[in-house]
RNA sequence: GGCGGUAUAGCCAAGUGGUAAGGCAGAGGUCUGCAAAACCUUUAUCGUCGGUUCGAAUCCGAUUACCGCCUCCA
């Protein structure tokens, strides 16, 4: 039974979706004014696993996740590139698309554009006004936090001590169009210049959290399964998102809300964020670490946890990755004298590798759990390809079965075809100088090879070659 | 000031009452002509103090350190 950490109850709750079967969840995703981060990285591949997961668990799910194409950030980033704001948005969707693309994200459901919901957002914001939520105040429009009777109840904060500026974001110039200061903005009116369209409150611009209510009801109805994001969302952004939500339908806006830990980066174990300016972006570092050591890095912490980023862990990562990848390449090789036919018992050993896999997955997708039975797996397979005879229907079992478990994870095992005519005519006079027992000559062949990159393994089902990492 | 999180071996990290999973790195061994890969063995009393209990990393209280949020942020 699937349990989830729900952050509006601060427990593990048996999952239950909506519709038996289908699960729909809406992720918030980036503001495309930059390349992302690995922090955005670590919350896109946190709930892509979860996504894969609920796939693996033989769900169909709809995934929602947005992008913010304008705000004050899309607006600098473009005065600064000398390019119109939809310009800065489209080159960063399209950069964002890459880097996920390579760490293996699957493709949303729907990217929806906070710009391409204008009409929906206004009429949204109207509802509201008409039901006393929101009020305009010089061409601003502002949410009364105070008049939603829920306000604060998911991350905890009682409204009354809540500390105004204390993230010194705070634009005093903004407190002062408020009723009260914990407001916050619906619509925002355009300064001279800026981008912008027209409502019935003038020429503005959506402000942040309205658009992902929008897109979600418009999307996902009214009331959806998860709602996630990373945890420095949860206050304020979706508490607004409820607020928001909530009193325009007056249903719950989302049954379990997930939030993914950080990445900390440094000795001072910060979090890693675009304004401290201690970011390393995707695009830059899958030019020396393998993407595949990325993903598998970031899936394999379980995603409330928080990650620290660094070389060694990352080669921690790889490491154990390289571990699962000679599992199924020992594997693959054995397929060729396999006999037909199956082990019962190795089965039923795998099977039952199987079942504890998904009884960690199913605590709130512990992915550290998950990964151990990986291990396990693996290294029955590799005691397995040892046997002298082994049994076709086997053997293709636990290669499919670690094909499976690692997919949630994000990650595909490639067994490589090796061809290289050069290479296996030295390897045969290898064979021939050591059936001679000239292991002078053998010795000088491997590490004439050696030198090339290629490492030889002799196996009793013959010799086998690799490329060095 | 309010709210929340974390603290387990050299490193990463499981573990919510019964005597410390797993991986990496290290050491020893098996296999090998030698290797490689694999496999086997081996490495901790759980931030500190106190309490509850037959028994606590696990519950309670206190304390320390670090991190995050409080309307920029994944």
């Amino acid at each position: 039974m699937l349990k989830v950490f729900n952050t509006l109850t601060r427990q593990k709750e048996v999952f239950k979706s909506i519709n038996p079967n289908v699960v729909n969840m809406y992720v918030c995703g980036p503001t495309v004014y930059n390349y992302i981060h690995i922090g955005n990285a670590r919350s896109a591949i946190a709930f892509d696993t979860i996504r894969r997961y609920f796939e693996y668990k033989g769900y169909k799910v709809n995934y929602v996740s947005n992008f913010t194409d304008v705000d004050d950030k899309l607006i600098k980033a473009a005065k600064e590139l000398n390019i119109t704001v939809p310009e800065v948005a489209d080159r960063f969707i399209e950069a964002f698309k890459e880097d996920t693309s390579a760490i293996n994200i699957e493709p949303a459901t729907v990217n929806p554009r906070a710009t391409e919901n204008i009409p929906e957002i206004i009429d949204f914001i109207k509802v509201l006004i008409e039901k006393g939520f929101a009020y305009e105040s010089v061409g601003d429009v502002y949410y009364r936090a105070r008049h939603f009777e829920h306000y604060g109840e998911l991350s905890d904060q009682n409204i009354d001590e809540l500390e105004v500026g204390a993230s010194e974001h705070t634009d005093p110039a903004e407190l002062e169009k408020k009723e009260d200061p914990i407001d916050f903005a619906l619509w925002k009116a355009a300064k001279p210049e800026e981008i912008s369209w027209e409502s019935p409150w003038g020429a503005g611009r959506p402000g942040w959290h309205i658009e992902c209510s929008v897109m979600s009801t418009k999307y996902l109805g009214d009331t959806i399964d998860i709602h996630g994001g990373g945890q420095d969302l949860e206050f304020p952004h979706h508490e607004n998102e409820i607020a928001q939500t909530e009193a325009k339908t007056g249903q719950k806006f989302a049954n379990y809300w997930l939030h993914n830990g950080f990445v900390t980066v440094g000795d001072a174990n910060e979090k890693m964020s675009k304004s401290l300016g201690n970011f390393v972006t995707v695009h830059d570092i899958i030019k020396t670490v393998a993407p595949e050591v990325l993903r598998f890095f970031m899936a394999t912490t379980q995603y409330r946890r928080p990650i620290q980023y660094t070389e060694a862990n990352l080669a921690d990562a790889a490491n154990n990755l390289k571990r699962l990848e000679t599992a199924y390449n020992n594997l693959n090789y054995r397929l060729k004298d396999a006999e037909a036919g199956n082990d019962p018992k190795v089965d039923q050993e795998v099977r039952q590798i199987q079942a504890n896999f998904v009884d960690a997955m199913d605590d709130d997708f512990n992915a550290q759990n998950g990964i151990a039975q990986v291990y396990e797996l693996a290294k029955l397979g590799n005691i397995y390809a040892e046997n002298q005879r082994v049994d076709q229907g086997t053997i293709k079992m636990i290669l499919e079965q670690l094909q499976a478990m690692v997919n949630v994870f994000g990650i595909v095992l490639k067994s490589e075809e090796l061809k290289d005519d050069h290479i296996e005519a030295l390897i045969q006079e290898r064979l021939d100088a050591r059936k001679n027992k000239d292991f002078a000559r053998s010795d000088e062949i491997r590490e004439q090879l050696k030198a090339q990159g290629i490492i030889l393994e002799d196996t009793p089902q013959g010799t086998r070659w690799r490329r060095e990492e």
